[in-house]
DNA sequence: ACCTCATATCGAAAATACTTGATATGATCT
DNA sequence: AGATCATATCAAGTATTTTCGATATGAGGT
């Protein structure tokens, strides 16, 4: 079970890793296959799995299945929800908007 | 020596731990004493101290020593960065502002 | 100078996270 | 059906992070 807290910090482990910081780096220029971040980075491929699981439990990437292929995108839904959530958690509770 | 990332990193890890997420909150009421939130908080003094350290150098939180106390706040330029640099970090290329 | 209080740092143990080769799954092709 | 390719999951090792008691530092008070 998952408290609050483990929600929110699941949101933004996205941001804690360097190798995840480079595959999002990557994604900023669009939709990629799996193979092609593995190509492009010096990770297994088993390890490139790992991180984009953690990137999609974020909400920062989306996955798409298509054939054998597993393409991933940055996600405007859950980054927008990120960028809100950021701004809540460093928000004075007296602050009026 | 910290590469990019890791100074990327470095900022979200304010907000990868349960602990440190439950010390934010606490601060959005305004300025505590580290007594305060040892306090208010079950954790040792010294686990206090190296979350607080880890807020401190995320740049999301200020402290201010006076006498014997170090007291804590939500810094507001730190947390306008993180949320410029989150934006960055999810924005495409391609796209025009 | 000595004592006490608040906080930081150290060191070692415990808990988590990351990495990788091996293996499983599931799609496509012959 | 059998072979191959892309990806996910597993298991075990390695690395990093977190925790906390003990100790150090430094400000006040007596």
């Amino acid at each position: 079970m998952d408290t609050i807290y483990e929600k929110q910090a699941k949101v933004f482990k996205a941001f804690c890793d360097e190798k995840r910081l480079q595959i999002l780096e990557l994604l900023r220029d669009g939709e990629k296959c799996a193979c092609t971040l593995v190509y492009e980075l010096d990770m297994a491929q088993s390890t490139l799995s790992y991180h984009m699981k953690i990137l999609c439990e974020s909400g920062i990437v989306d996955s798409r299945k298509d054939g054998k292929w597993t393409h991933y995108k940055i996600s405007k839904e859950g980054s927008s929800f990120a960028v809100k959530l950021l701004k809540t958690l460093t928000t004075l509770n007296t602050a009026k908007e």
